[in-house]
DNA sequence: TATAAACAGGATAATTTTATCCGAAATAAC
DNA sequence: GTTATTTCGGATAAAATTATCCTGTTTATA
């Protein structure tokens, strides 16, 4: 039991998506469409899984994707700064953010907490905070002139 | 693959396993040892699987077990107080509050963060803050005195 | 128009997490 | 000592998540 991978913030699902987002919007700045099979490769993902969730990202308008010859992903790219960390976690692992008890209480609030609602409310509304205002273009800037990474 | 059930901040194991904490001090405080039966359907969690995790937490030396007739779990009183949340989420889900990447790059650090490293560091100090902070006492207390619920 | 490149989406498989079952060992009480 | 109660622990099953495979459709280009 012990020793696992645990304490996620996010699914891997929402991980690769994020990440796939990033990727994408940091070629889109240099109007670079890119295939799946390099955003995999670059963002160290399973291809097949990683088209899943791309796909469910373009369902969600959140990328474009263009079939055929030449085709792949991209983002408008004034619509860049305007995507935020929350709708990319929302289309992919739901809107739990919003309203999931910490303990799985299936009613959990002001007049019937769980003992461990005040402290994870507070740290909820960090973290919805954060994402509600991480944008992907910081993001995608930092990755273009090499100050964060997204893969090792 | 949307609607999902996340966003997580623990495992269903560690759901459990703190609920079943806070519920066992509540009854130690009243010297009263309480069975798996008792505890399960008190926290409305499946019985086995409660089990294990309890289990988990005896060899882990957080709670007392006794076998045999008017046997069950218990937390030595004096104890109860220093029994911080942090002890049981690293028992069941492991060490990854201190160490795992947000985006689940292998090394992620100062040196070579991932592209949330920043906003993530802090959100998970703070959470690592509130666990460390938080005791099974209050908790309990709140638990004992209808302020707050384990189940429902 | 034929071909190659590339996304879409259904079906299936592997892995992990969650959950159940059952026999064994311990202990209190009769 | 027998019985009932209760935890322990191994084996197994179910469900969810992650991952792969394969066929179809779209599109640029030769």
């Amino acid at each position: 039991m012990s020793s696992n991978y645990y304490l996620y913030m996010f699914s891997k699902a929402c991980e690769y998506g994020i990440k796939a987002s990033i990727y994408i919007a940091s070629n889109s700045y240099e109007n670079k469409r890119v295939s799946l099979k390099e955003i995999a490769k670059s963002i160290d993902s399973p291809v097949a899984f990683t088209a899943k969730i791309l796909q469910d990202l373009v369902r969600h308008n959140i990328i474009n994707s263009v079939k055929g010859a030449h085709g792949g992903f991209e983002i408008e790219k004034d619509y860049i700064k305007y995507i935020k960390l929350s709708q990319i976690v929302e289309a992919i692992d739901g809107d739990q953010i919003y309203n999931g008890c910490g303990l799985g209480l299936h009613i959990c609030d002001e007049a019937h907490p769980c003992p461990v609602h005040d402290q994870f409310k507070t740290i909820r509304n960090e973290l919805k905070h954060m994402l509600e205002n991480t944008n992907i273009e910081q993001l995608a800037l930092d990755i273009k002139s090499g100050v964060s990474f997204l893969k090792v």
